[in-house]
This record gives C-alpha cells, sequence and structure tokens, in this order.
RNA sequence: GCGGGCGUAGCAUAGUGGCUCAUGCACCGGCCUUCCAAGCCGGCUACGGCGGUUCGAUCCCGCUCGCCCGCUCCA
C-alpha cells in the first residue's frame, strides 16, 4: 500500500478540482477550503452513502435537519456554555500553551478548580508555585479564556438579548426536536435520529489540510435506548460504524478503534470509542460513538421544563432513553477516502499511473465517454451514449489527445468506467468498457449499456 | 495565539538588485494519432499582498495574509 503524502494529495485536489483554498484570490482566510467540482461530487457521495447506510436501510432510524441557529439556552442546558471555554496559559520560556484548569487539576485535584474564574486560576497558578511541565519555569501568561463557540447576532443591531451561536455539534438539534419526532413518527425505543450538516468551533489549533477546519460538517445519530441496555448498543453502533468505511473500500487496516481514557471523556459521555484512520501524519479520529447517557434529555428537560420522557408501553414505563451517538466527520471522511484510494502503480511498461480506487459508488464521476478519434462520426455516437447515461450516472467526454492519456486522467480522478467508441462502433453499435482497476475491457452493445451500469452501481 | 520553517504560472521546481524570469508536467488550438501519459508547431498563465530602502526590488528591510510542523482542543 503506498502511503501519499499529504502535500502530494494537497496538489492534486487543487490541480484536479476537488479542493481549493478559501477566498484564494484574497489571499485566503485560514483555514477554509472550498470544494471543487469534482469534491463536491465526492462529499454528496460520502453523505449519500452514510445516509443510505444508517438512516434509508435501517427500520429504526430517521433522519433530521435541524437549524445552525438555536435557542441559545439550548447551549447553557448543554453544557457549551460553559464546558467549551477553556482558560489557557502559555509558558513564556519554552512557548508551550496548557489549559490552566487542567495544570491546576494535577496539583489540586479537579474539586479545588471547577468553577474558578481567570483570575482566579492565574492567582492559583502562582500561589501554589505550579511549574511548566515542560521547562520546569514558572513563567506563564495569564489565563485567558477560549470560548469554542462562534458568537453573532440575530437581527441587524448588536444588541445584547439578541446573541446566537453558530451550533458547535449537530446533535442538540436532534434532541430538542425527541418529542417531535416520537410524536409524528410513532417511533418506539430504541429507534435513532439522524441528522448531516454544518457545526462550527472556534479551535485553537486546526490544521492538517480540511481535517480540522474551524467550519465542519458533521454525520451524527443520536439513539435512544432503555437504560441499561446502553452497553450492548453502543457496541452494535461501534461495529455498524467501522462497517460503513469498510463497505465503502477504506482500508482495514488503516483503521482501529480506541476507548477514550476516563480523563479525556467529553462532559456529557460515560464511555466513548473512537475510530481511528491511519492519516500521513499518525493516527486521527475519523468518527467517535458516545455513550451520553441521559445526560443531554436530562438537562433539556430541567431548561426548558419540558417533559422530555418517554413512555414504554411494553413495560408500563416512563424514564428518559440514554443515548448513544456515533459522530462522523464529512470532511474527514472526505480526506480520509482520497487518501485511502491513492494509488500509483507501475506498469508493464515502467510506466507510473496515479490512480484513485475509489468505491465505483464514491467516486465523483461514474463514467467518461471517450471517443477513439475526433472524427465527426464518432464525436456523434459519444453524444448519443453521454445521453444515454447521464439521467442517471455522472458522466463526462473526453475527446482531447491520445486514449491514453485520457485513460490516466480517469484514473487520476478516480473515475471507475470509461466508454470507448471506436470505428466498429458504427457498425456494430457495441462500446468497450474499460475497468479503472483491472484496466481489462468488455464489449458490450449501446442498448444493454445502461442496464449493464444500472446493476454495477448501488447508491442512487 | 506562541515558536520554527515556507510562499516564483494550474501543479512541481530553477534563478536574479537592472536585459523579454527558466524548465518539466498540466491546459488550450492546429497537424498527426484506430485502445493505455507518442511526436511536431503554436498559445495562455507567475515572483502572495501592502509599504520602505534604492536611479532601479521577485531578490534587501518592515508589516500583513496564507500554508506546513509543534503545543492545547476536537468530528
Amino acid at each position: 500500500m503506498s502511503k501519499i503524502k499529504l502535500e502530494k494529495l494537497v496538489s492534486l485536489c487543487k490541480r484536479r478540482g476537488f479542493i481549493f483554498q478559501g477566498s484564494e484570490i484574497y489571499g485566503g482566510l485560514a483555514n477554509t477550503w472550498d470544494y471543487g467540482p469534482l469534491g463536491v461530487e465526492l462529499k454528496n457521495n460520502i453523505k449519500k452513502s452514510w445516509w443510505q447506510f444508517f438512516v434509508q436501510e435501517k427500520n429504526n432510524m430517521v433522519g433530521l435537519d435541524s437549524a445552525i441557529f438555536m435557542n441559545p439556552k439550548t447551549w447553557e442546558a448543554s453544557g457549551h456554555l460553559s464546558s467549551f471555554t477553556d482558560p489557557l496559559i502559555d509558558c513564556k520560556d519554552c512557548k508551550t500553551r496548557f489549559r490552566g484548569d487542567h495544570i491546576l487539576e494535577q496539583y489540586l485535584g479537579s474539586d479545588q478548580v471547577i468553577g474558578k474564574s481567570l483570575e482566579e486560576i492565574t492567582e492559583m497558578i502562582k500561589e501554589n508555585n505550579i511549574k511548566c511541565p515542560k521547562c520546569g519555569n514558572k513563567n506563564f501568561t495569564e489565563a485567558r479564556m477560549f470560548n469554542l463557540m462562534f458568537k453573532t447576532h440575530q437581527g441587524v443591531t448588536s444588541e445584547k438579548g439578541t446573541e446566537i451561536f453558530l451550533r458547535p455539534e449537530t446533535a442538540q438539534g436532534i434532541f430538542v426536536n425527541f418529542k417531535n419526532v416520537v410524536n409524528s413518527t410513532r417511533k418506539k425505543l430504541p429507534f435513532g435520529i439522524a441528522q448531516i450538516g454544518k457545526s462550527f468551533r472556534n479551535e485553537i489549533t486546526p490544521g492538517n489540510f480540511i481535517f480540522r477546519t474551524r467550519e465542519f460538517e458533521q454525520m451524527e445519530i443520536e439513539f435512544f435506548v432503555k437504560p441499561g441496555t446502553e452497553k450492548e448498543w453502543h457496541n452494535y453502533w461501534k461495529n455498524e460504524s467501522i462497517a460503513w468505511y469498510i463497505k465503502y473500500s477504506i482500508d482495514k487496516d488503516s483503521l482501529r478503534f480506541r476507548d477514550h481514557e476516563e480523563d479525556e471523556l467529553s462532559h456529557y459521555s460515560n464511555a466513548t470509542s473512537d475510530i481511528e484512520y491511519k492519516f500521513p501524519w499518525g493516527w486521527g479520529e475519523l468518527a467517535g460513538i458516545a455513550s451520553r447517557t441521559d445526560f443531554d434529555l436530562s438537562q433539556h428537560e430541567k431548561f426548558s421544563k419540558e417533559d422530555l420522557k418517554y413512555f414504554d408501553q411494553a413495560s408500563n414505563e416512563k424514564y428518559i432513553p440514554y443515548v448513544i451517538e456515533p459522530s462522523f466527520g464529512a470532511d474527514r471522511a472526505s480526506l480520509t477516502f482520497m487518501l485511502d484510494a491513492y494509488n500509483e502503480e507501475v506498469l508493464d511498461g515502467g510506466e507510473t499511473r496515479t490512480v484513485l480506487k475509489f468505491h465505483q459508488d464514491i467516486a465523483p464521476i461514474k463514467i467518461a465517454v471517450l471517443p477513439l478519434s475526433k472524427k465527426e462520426e464518432l464525436l456523434s455516437k459519444v453524444d448519443e451514449v453521454f445521453n444515454l447515461l447521464k439521467s442517471k450516472f455522472v458522466t463526462v467526454i473526453d475527446e482531447t489527445q491520445s486514449i491514453g492519456k485520457r485513460y490516466r486522467r480517469q484514473d487520476e480522478i478516480g473515475t471507475p468506467y470509461c466508454v470507448t467508441v471506436d470505428f466498429d462502433t458504427l457498425d456494430d453499435e457495441s462500446v468497450t468498457i474499460r475497468d479503472r482497476d483491472t484496466m481489462k475491457q468488455v464489449r458490450l452493445p449501446i442498448e444493454s449499456l445502461k442496464n449493464y451500469f444500472i446493476e454495477t452501481f448501488s447508491l442512487n
């Protein structure tokens, strides 16, 4: 398996139109990336495949698309207003940055630190003679707040009462709609609600191309279960989650589970397992499967004063469901699918070809129609084939330069099938289908072409 | 945000205080070409931005923007 350097992929992405730097003509905007013509097809296919796998093909799942702006009370209830606000301090000598509360906890224990203000944390670090864990000096900056939520104002004027946030996760949109969904779908536990959408976090350090950005797209499920059954469902979703990556051809050996240690668990979780991928810079998180207990619904019940309990007809009990949350990053998935698909192959002639071996349902372009030469008769036949396929499959025509070069072009963007119209086509009404991975060719009548591809591709 | 590295065409690189900034790939047009990056001819496209020093700056200086690595965070 050829391991690709990240720069190589970034350059390919730009050259071929997968991903561009955001606002590039203005010198860019830190850490924003735009999906180009091929990138948007790829990402859409990834989201589509996810939705099909996790929602449409499961009878205990439904979908949702909630608003990015939410009543600010939501974030009080969810804990994001306090927990996503980290007091940071820097060591002036070795220039390392720490979380002030974490460093204090190591010395004093967590009960001493909870709820302290910035000034108190700064003071406590001084008083307790705390040393930099890295260089041992005591030359710290003051603690400063870093709120991970983007703040803005609703309405034209910036009055305090209308302050709102860009959601830092899609999950809360699901929780606040739990009752609506139960009432409108008559779903019984256990069942889940899925949502794909953008989230925003003012990350301190974004980076690694589209791996960590401040604006990103999540694919999340909140799966509601009867308390006491959360362990088995946690396991179930771990397996389902990794199965999706494997179904869409991510290399098994580049994936692994990693369970969170107790001290790294989020404020809402009692058990979290990550799925990690072996990125060029090391293992990185692709998805997290968190057991969120009844934390969120309980909090929303408390803050909203709405009864969010579920009435279990079978056992005649009323309770707040427990929640298992599989949460995926769509941009990370896009990066992973590209990295994993990237191959450089040495051919018999000694030349190399670059080929993105996407799963065929993920590939941005499904079919390229190529005339063997630029002769008028072939070109009109090519149009005919294109028109036959275009309504069902993303199809392109490429007619410039040699046929071999065009095959390589399509390889580089991961097009699984090339349909070549040659001079025999004019007589026998058949075309040659060339397979990206095997480079083998088969001959097929034009009339059976569409059905052939309908059976080949499974994502609609 | 802090420290370090970096910024020349679509991509990857070369080079220079002053002459039309070079090469490969890619792209476009033409000739040619009947299944895996052929060839020939022609063409488009760049010194991240702003300011300073200088007769003259892509090159030196300052600021700024962006990228990469590290730290903290996370999908």
